[in-house]
DNA sequence: TTGTATGCGTTATCAT
DNA sequence: ATGATAACGCATACAA
């Protein structure tokens, strides 16, 4: 017992401590952590009743913090995404957050709007948070180079999407799943495909586009840079780039988004035209998100389970480190067929 | 210094710690941290250039668990909600945690499914780690029985929507809400409404039940507990609710529905129907989440931010404790009109 | 102006 | 079978 203890915190802990359930039970805190950690080998039942009651009485709960700092494990993990409020990484989230809660992680979440500088920040407030693991979905930027240099602790990595980081992945092969969508344009009759795609320096968007090349190479459609039309992953972005393509009078009569958003965007535009869709355009998006099979007319997309994309990414990061485990995980995409690209629709029934 | 250091973990720290920026420094950590705290009144300047360099030549980064476990704040917030994959509860979603990145807070994200076992589960999980702050969003169930006796600690509480705890909310007047729609669906020339409402033993759906039943009573409409059809927030649920009241031939020429993807679902269900929307049936919808636009036909529905619901709450959790300041915030809705109620199409212009 | 000592709440080591 | 004690990394009261 201290003659002067110098608390400078409020004496009173308004939670049970260890101590607190130890003066109660009669016993050391020693012996309460054993009791409460199952390390009970050699602990007499009574004891062990009298401790769990005290700590029952007490509503006793660990200190994480305390657990974290003591074991060097915090059981939490950091989740960075470009934007909550976007389908495709609300899905992504709750993957995570289901596989996070089964195992008993916290999951930390982080918005970057696909910002460097706020990645960076992010990131260093997660690793100074000590998470266990951190989990990057979006796909980079600037190869990354923001990051490069990061000191990661222990911290263990996992990244959704193409990254410029040594760290394991799971993928779709974006540049496969493109090119998917551009060959069945390819099938329906297009001969010139606008391009909506993301930011150059986008590494979904580097290969979504090298999807797009090889393709239209492969299916022997025009090949036209002015056709290629960068910007962002959203449906205000796309709409207007394609408001302002018809508007300089610039000929297409396929689309193919990297986006979902974007494709919306694209048929909103094409909406208030002269054209029509798919007769005229057709529109192929990206993601297959949910709202795409409610928009008018129903949207042709490229399918994977962004869900499923958050689980396997978090059973990844919980697994333990296993060093034959493949460092790739590559998760198959399909095409999905709906209105947007359906041009013989007078011949189907229904 | 100690003869037999008893350490247990691993025994290099691999993000450097004040003590090694000490040594690197030539001073103790106590100036170590004088310095990197700013209390450096009386720390000449090149004593405070030393610890700085060697700080950054360490890549120094405090260890959150450690300066939490001493000072008592974790500058964390944890967030419930029923799934993070609605629309509804991403916007709340980014709202909080653009308001905590501002504030250096991060959020550590929970999905409970309305599910209040999984609720209590979460709860603890986040007041183990000693969150400074909580937010509820969604609404509570069953009065919130779990949680009235949860012992919360030092960590403050905001709800988002009603709630059975003592704490403040930030709301929007949902009985109010609906009555809006109800009265809106009788202008156009409703006379009996369908009612899509979530579980009985959800506070969100009692309060809008309420206003349904007020608005019908004001309207004169017709009275008929068969037009109230429960079940949960959803887009399968609803439609499969509709289908069936079709069959067994209820009648009614209005739906409001207390979600938005209950009113979707409605619409997918009068789609596959011989009636159509708005002639037959007219159809409001409730959040007016983004997708509402985007359907065929857009849906007319009651508009409110659940971003800005999601801002206020965290705002409200990390100003300063006022015990002036008001318990309650209410945040206005309104109608917004879209042809899924747009009865007289035909008169007007496109 | 700076350092020593103490404690935050817990777990692990060693001793009894 | 149980307890005293060090240590996790840091911030503060107090001494010097």
């Amino acid at each position: 017992m201290v003659a002067n203890p110098r608390r400078t915190t409020p004496s009173v802990p308004l939670v049970g401590t260890a101590k607190a359930v130890a003066e109660r039970a009669g016993v050391s805190v020693t012996t309460v952590s054993r009791v409460l950690n199952g390390h009970v080998d050699v602990i007499p039942q009574h004891t062990q009743d009298r401790v769990l009651e005290a700590a029952r009485a007490l509503g006793y709960r660990p200190n994480s913090l305390a657990v974290a700092l003591r074991k060097g494990v915090t059981q939490t993990i950091g989740l960075v995404v470009p934007d909550i409020g976007d389908a495709y990484f609300h899905q992504v989230a709750r993957g995570v957050e289901d596989v996070a809660q089964s195992a008993g992680y916290g999951v930390i979440l982080t918005n970057t709007d696909r910002i460097p500088e706020r990645e960076r920040s992010c990131v260093n407030m997660l690793l100074d948070k000590r998470v266990d693991g951190l989990i990057f979905a979006g796909g980079g930027i600037d190869n990354d180079r923001h990051l490069v240099e990061q000191a990661w602790g222990t911290t263990r990595v996992v990244t959704i999407g193409p990254h410029s980081l040594p760290f394991p992945s799971v993928l779709v092969d974006d540049s496969a799943a493109i090119a998917t969508a551009v060959h069945h344009l390819a099938e329906v009759g297009c001969r010139r495909l606008l391009c909506l795609a993301g930011q150059p320096n986008w590494l979904v968007s580097q290969r979504r586009l090298d999807g797009y090349r090889r393709a239209v190479l492969e299916a022997g459609l025009e090949e036209d840079d002015e056709l290629i039309l960068y910007g962002e992953f959203s449906r205000g972005s796309a709409e207007t780039r394609v408001r302002d393509a018809l508007t300089r009078g610039l000929v297409f009569d396929g689309i193919v988004a990297f986006n979902d958003y974007c494709a919306i965007g694209a048929l909103q535009a094409l909406a208030a035209s002269e054209l029509t869709v798919p007769d005229d355009v057709a529109v192929v998006g990206c993601d297959d998100i949910a709202v795409s099979e409610l928009v008018q007319p129903a949207l042709t997309s490229i399918s994977f389970s962004q869900y499923e994309l958050g689980r396997a990414a978090a059973e990844f990061l919980l697994a333990p480190p296993t060093d034959a485990a493949e460092n790739v995980v590559m998760y198959p995409h399909r095409l999905t067929l709906r209105e947007s690209t359906d041009r013989h629709r007078a011949t189907r029934q229904k």
